[in-house]
DNA sequence: AGCACGCCGACT
DNA sequence: GTCGGCGTGCTC
């Protein structure tokens, strides 16, 4: 009767482990069901045998899912290591790590493999008639390709599964193991530069050692290339390689380079996924079936065996952080995961976040320089515009029109970029000044002109758009600003010959109109695009020689500590759009704010002299990289319950001298959908003080009885203090 | 987070 | 008289 005590994480939002007994001992990273309260769920075992919790009696395992632990003890670590870190729940965390189809405990079977059986591999012709083509054709497969996975067969014809199953009742064919990959040697890449050859170089030698390299050069500098050789190179020492892209990232263009340079091996992990292909990809790499991953911001927790080389592309991208729930930062992850792991971590942008090129100043990131642009690339000429000497309509100016006119003429490509989507920001009524608030948020609503309607960015919140004033019946209402709806109306107007296509989230419905688009611009049917961030990365088009930034100034003066930083990345993502050696590209950027300090190294496209200044900035605002912080948020639908919270936590922390703590203060925008929200900023020079100090504090804050009433979070590094 | 228990308002 | 509002307490 030698029962175990099984310790076990549950996706409760509870910090901390739930112990139930078991006959046997069960190996950590096994998912078992287990009754908690009324409810059964799945968890996942952390320990076993340990020492059983005095005074409580335990309940049993229900049922034990797995017969391999789904985490092995690299990743539990790993996990462990971000409860810790982000002072959250283990179960939530293990959670979020894991596909949700996972939570509900689906069991993940390799998917079968089938192969000839001696008699079905007897005869040298197709041992079917004439007549019988799709057994001919699944037999000619199998007899020439070997094992064929289940997904093979189905992705040879449609509908031979039927086929197969005949064939396996004829003992013709059998179910046998999957093929491993076969390891075919990827396409040869392009020869390369000496400065990317040398960044290789110093990344393969440190292939199985823990080193962080910061990867930096301009947009066409070919980083791409560095990362498809060395992804090559851990493949040949048997490794897997991990590679993080945003969201926007994944693009065909991108996915199309990878899967030429890596034929077999190839998975990827991305929001567009289904849940159980999510799982089914995890699944795949979790047996070794695959060997490069290429994900967004989840996929740092992929389960990899062999590890040997993790890739960060756009590493300052802040799609990289998720905002809610756990807010980890991949990033972040990826780097204790490689130095856990003992592998070389490549972080690569042209525009690196402060933080890691503090580390590359510092040395504590091994600085890799990409200083060229391919042969076919050359850096464009920026401008900056005085919008106060330009008559603007609806946001354009005479000097940007006529630019894009001598595109038109030239038959060249140009894109204009506008971050703020809709047709007018404001809708107002000149006799009363109403003008078309939120019901539920600080917010005003966005004149959509297409499906005539007022929208909340915020919440989501849609209503016909009015005719008249709703408060005053005044029949004219003003609609006021710029937004890319509006920009397309006025290029149209301006440009008649043009043809005009938008990209945002209002055109952008699907990734195949994505790629619509994109593919319609590269085939030349598009002389101007018009759109939001969304166009700003990661698509090339070989003759597009202007870009122009309308209304740079929204991000000028931003109050968050990464305004800046941001806009100018944002910036010189969209200028490195242009430019061809053969067409000289021109960057024209549109400001009332012509003397503002970030232009300069704009104009000269020059990140290192951006950061200097900016690095100087956060060191006497004391910001990171000069400080660490952590946000601690609470939002309820009555306006004083977080402010009360909010102090009563802090009133928990008064009296250390490790951390600073801010004033409890309304959010930017205080009540969003329905809810008012407030945040108190931590701060510390000192990282590991930080995080000892939040450690007792959020412990101290889980007990408060005022967190009921409220929902809170505390967000370590966060990304913006909004 | 769920899910139950537990005491006070407008309804078949 | 009860259906149900959400306060608060617990989950090995």
């Amino acid at each position: 009767m030698a029962e175990v005590t099984v310790r076990v994480a549950l996706p409760v939002p509870l910090r901390r482990a739930f112990d139930y007994r078991h006959p046997t001992p069960l190996a950590p990273g096994v998912r078992v069901r287990v009754p908690f309260g009324r409810r059964v769920l799945a968890g996942i075992v952390l320990a076993s045998p340990v020492a059983a919790p005095p005074g409580i009696a335990l309940r049993a395992i229900a049922e034990v899912i797995d017969e391999a632990p789904l985490l092995n003890a690299e990743q539990l670590g790993l996990l462990q290591f971000v409860a810790d870190y982000y002072h959250h729940a283990i179960g939530e965390v293990v959670f979020t790590a894991l596909p949700s189809a996972l939570k509900r405990g689906l069991v993940l079977t390799p998917p079968k493999a089938y192969r000839l059986t001696p008699a079905g591999a007897r005869s040298d012709a197709p041992p079917f008639p004439a007549r019988a083509h799709r057994r001919r054709a699944l037999w000619q497969a199998l007899k020439d390709r070997g094992p064929l996975a289940e997904g093979d067969v189905t992705a040879l014809a449609r509908g031979l599964k039927p086929v197969l199953a005949a064939l396996v009742r004829e003992g013709l064919v059998e179910v046998c193991e999957h093929p491993r990959p076969a390891g075919a040697p990827p396409a040869a890449g392009p020869v390369l530069r000496p400065d990317q050859e040398a960044a290789c170089a110093a990344v393969r030698a440190a292939l199985g050692t823990f080193q962080a390299f910061l990867l930096f050069g301009v947009t066409g500098s070919g980083k791409t290339e560095v990362y498809l050789e060395l992804i090559a190179a851990a493949r040949a020492r048997g490794d897997q390689a991990l590679i993080l892209v945003p969201e926007i990232g994944l693009t065909p263009q991108l996915m199309a380079r990878f899967r030429a340079r890596l034929p077999d091996g190839l998975g990827v992990l991305h929001s567009g996924l289904s849940e159980t292909e999510r799982a089914r990809v995890w699944g795949q790499a979790a047996r070794g079936e695959l060997t490069v991953i290429v994900g967004t911001r989840s996929a740092v927790f992929a389960p990899l065996k062999r590890l040997g080389l993790i890739i960060v592309d756009e590493e300052h991208d802040g799609s990289l952080k998720q905002q809610d729930g756990l807010r980890y930062h991949a990033r972040d992850i990826a780097i204790v995961r490689a130095q856990r792991a003992g592998v070389p971590v490549v972080l690569g942008s042209a525009t690196p976040a402060l933080e890691s090129y503090r580390h590359a100043l510092d040395g504590r990131y091994r600085l890799l320089r990409l200083p060229g642009r391919g042969p076919d690339r050359s850096l464009p000429r920026v401008t900056i515009l005085d919008m106060g000497r330009e008559a603007a309509d609806g946001g354009l100016g005479p000097t940007l029109l006529a630019a894009l006119r001598a595109r038109l003429l030239r038959r060249e490509q140009a894109l204009v970029f506008l971050n703020r989507r809709g047709y007018a920001p404001v809708l107002l009524c000149p006799e009363c000044r109403w003008h078309a608030p939120c019901e539920r948020c600080d917010a005003r609503l966005t004149v959509h002109l297409a499906r005539k309607t007022l929208r909340c960015h915020h919440c989501g919140h849609e209503r016909p758009l009015p005719a008249t004033c709703p408060r005053c019946g005044h029949g004219r209402l003003l609609r006021v600003g710029e937004g890319t709806q509006r920009l397309e109306e006025t290029l149209a107007r301006a440009l008649p010959e043009a043809r005009i296509a938008r990209i945002d989230r209002d055109t952008v419905t699907s990734r195949l109109a994505f790629e619509d688009l994109l593919t319609r611009m590269r085939a030349r049917d598009i002389d101007i695009l018009v759109g939001t961030q969304m166009l700003a990365k990661g698509h090339d088009f070989a003759d597009l020689t202007l870009v122009g930034v309308v209304n740079a100034d929204q991000g000028l003066f931003g109050s968050d500590f990464r305004a800046d930083e941001q806009l100018f990345a944002q910036i010189m993502q969209v200028a490195g759009r242009a430019g061809r050696a053969a067409k000289a590209g021109e960057v024209i950027i549109q400001t009332h704010h012509p003397h503002h300090p970030l232009w300069s190294p704009l104009v000269a496209l020059d990140y290192e002299a951006f950061a200097e200044v900016a690095l100087k900035d956060r060191y006497e605002t004391g910001f990171p990289p000069y400080a660490h912080c952590a946000l601690l948020r609470a939002e309820a639908l009555k306006p004083e319950l977080p402010l009360r919270f909010l102090e009563t936590a802090r009133a928990l922390g008064q009296g250390s001298e490790a951390v600073t703590l801010g004033s409890v203060l309304p959010a930017t925008l205080a009540r969003r959908a329905g809810y008012y929200r407030a945040q108190l900023l931590v701060t510390s020079a000192h990282r590991p003080l930080l995080q000892a100090w939040l450690t007792t504090w959020v412990e101290r804050i889980a007990q408060l009885p005022a967190g009921r009433q409220v929902r809170w979070s505390l967000d370590v590094d966060p990304h913006s203090l909004f």
